[in-house]
DNA sequence: TTGAAAGCGCTAACAT
DNA sequence: ATGTTAGCGCTTTCAA
């Protein structure tokens, strides 16, 4: 049962009369080789369709990495918590691989914290940054002063515009946006106008937000062109939101809401309150009060962007960067995930 | 940059004053210790949490494995066509690993062909079997061979009431069915009726077919007792699908229809043919037919049972178990996964 | 430019 | 009952 070893490098080497050592040598590219063995090696490599063993290759390495990750605060917030999850689930394994992470938190409050703590990653000199920006312009700085260092970033969740991270984890901003519109469309019983709401003025211009706002206004003008529609931006300062949401209930014949955060709960638990059952409303993500509305149905849809899995795949992809030197995908897109009442996993 | 091994089996033997084989002795049970040196060690490598290096553990064990693989032929069908992708996605890596799939096909049509591929496999005596057991008495009589073979079964898809395979991968059916009458009822707009429909005669009684039907009715009876519902059986043998459902829609008012098969496409296409917009039809798997009708939208949803990533679970499953002991979930069932004509992936 | 050899953490056969 | 040792496939250092 001994597996057959005429795959390796050293069967490589028997073929080609040469050392093991010449053969890693040239299939590790570090010269000092001649131009006929190199070439000879070579052919024999791709002859016997030489695989490189990762377990012996991970063994023989046998290095320490230090990477370091970049989210907001997850105390403050149940979507990073989630997705803090996903990396703590990962990192017994991630460990295992000699990968360790070093965790850096800033409040989604406060711009300096962000800077703050980028600069001590940047003291730390870690070999690679996971990092969710949600600051564009200190994100933007952090990047630059990432690449200059040469140190390989991973984004999740968000990205900065005309940045090419080596990796982007997340979910199609766009098509989830469109997505929201259809099921809207599809569940919406009169020809109420469509309201698209936003939260936190001063995130309103961040790009995966206004992705989904374009996505789903360009499912209405595509597919029924005949829907008005309304955004209106609620104003988080003076936290009357009651107050805004009843005004625009008045003020318009609202058939279908669609919240492009993860608060869908403010508008889902004004319509509990208020026993409006004719509303369909779609939000954004699993959070238990989220959950707990799409229960009792006044949240007709979640789409989950899945923190969790998120955070999970982007130290994976390190891993598999560093440690295997996988090629990456320099873009990683989960499926949209559509979430019910009832498909909902206990 | 060099790992710390302070932490391995050699750490254990130098703490508690014994060789290193001897501990592993009796980190693997193999008797021949003292009781005495047996508790010690146990005691130091419980006090430094010892976890094996599965990289090193694989490369040291280095055995060849070989697992049977027992599914419906994949060029009969588009559902077991995508299954067979999946394994075969990961049929490189596992080969890496040392486990062989040797791939059994039987005829969805033919319980011959089972029993005779069952007896094949029976020959020769493979260290694990993956199964999906369509036909369930033939199932049921190689389930009972392989146990006394001591041959561990996963099954995948589909199982077989009131056996224990090592895992069971798959989706659950009845929520799936729930989930089903949840859509229907959420994008009818008018009280007509909803059809469940079934094809194939023989395969109606299957227990995951009657689990979605059971879960679909589950649903309405608790969530919206008023609504009516009937059960057919499309013939198959006389392939008169078209007039079957005519008469279906002639004489009942119907307002939604359920597929349980991924056979969608047959009630899809009538619809399209008649131009039917006002009933709203859900079904499963993404099949090239179905994705159609789901892009033309005479389709509303399509559960995707992924039968791809069912595949690829159940071989690093049986990966997981033969080669790192790892213990693994006697159920794996995957979220029940809502496809939209505008979630669905390119 | 090349080869030899040590070693990564663990397993298992072989001594003692 | 316990210790020693030779690998597993690969990387890397040191000689030649």
């Amino acid at each position: 049962m001994v597996r057959n070893n005429n795959s390796g490098i050293k069967e490589i080497a028997r073929l080609s009369g040469v050392s093991i050592g010449t053969v890693d040598r040239v299939l590790h590219k570090r010269g000092r080789v001649s131009a006929e063995t190199k070439k000879k090696v070579e052919e024999i490599a791709t002859q016997i369709d030489y695989k490189p063993n990762i377990m012996a290759k991970y063994l023989a390495t046998n290095k320490n990495h230090r990477i370091a990750l970049l989210i907001p605060e997850p105390s403050q917030d149940e979507y990073w918590q989630q997705a803090y999850e996903g990396i703590e689930s990962t990192l017994s394994k991630s460990e295992q691989q000699g990968v360790h992470v070093e965790s850096y938190f800033y409040s989604l409050g406060d711009k300096k914290t962000f800077e703050k703590m980028a600069n001590e990653i940047l003291k730390n000199k870690p070999e690679g940054v996971i990092l969710t920006p949600n600051f564009l312009d200190e994100g933007l700085i952090f990047y630059n002063q990432c690449m200059e260092a040469s140190i390989p970033i991973i984004m999740f969740d968000t990205t900065i515009p005309d940045t090419q991270p080596l990796s982007f984890i997340g979910t199609n901003s766009f098509q989830s946006g469109m997505v929201a519109a259809e099921l809207l469309t599809m569940t919406t019983h009169h020809s109420g106008k469509f309201a698209i709401l936003h939260f936190d003025e001063e995130l309103v211009n961040s790009p995966h937000m206004l992705d989904k706002e374009f996505g789903f206004i360009n499912y209405i003008n595509k597919e029924c062109p005949d829907r008005e529609y309304l955004v209106v931006v609620l104003n988080n300062e003076k936290h009357y939101y009651n107050d805004q949401i009843q005004k625009l209930l008045d003020k318009n014949e609202i058939s279908g809401i669609f919240v492009s955060t993860s608060k869908a709960y403010q508008i889902g638990s004004y319509l509990q309150e208020k026993n409006i059952r004719n509303i369909n409303l779609v939000g954004y993500d699993l959070t238990s009060k989220n959950i707990e509305l799409l229960k009792s149905r006044y949240i007709s849809f979640l789409i989950n962007q899945n923190p969790r899995r998120q955070a999970e795949q982007s130290i994976q992809t390190f891993c598999d960067h560093i440690i295997f030197k996988k090629a990456v995908n320099s873009r990683i897109l989960f499926p949209i995930d559509i979430v019910t009442s009832t498909s909902i996993q206990e």
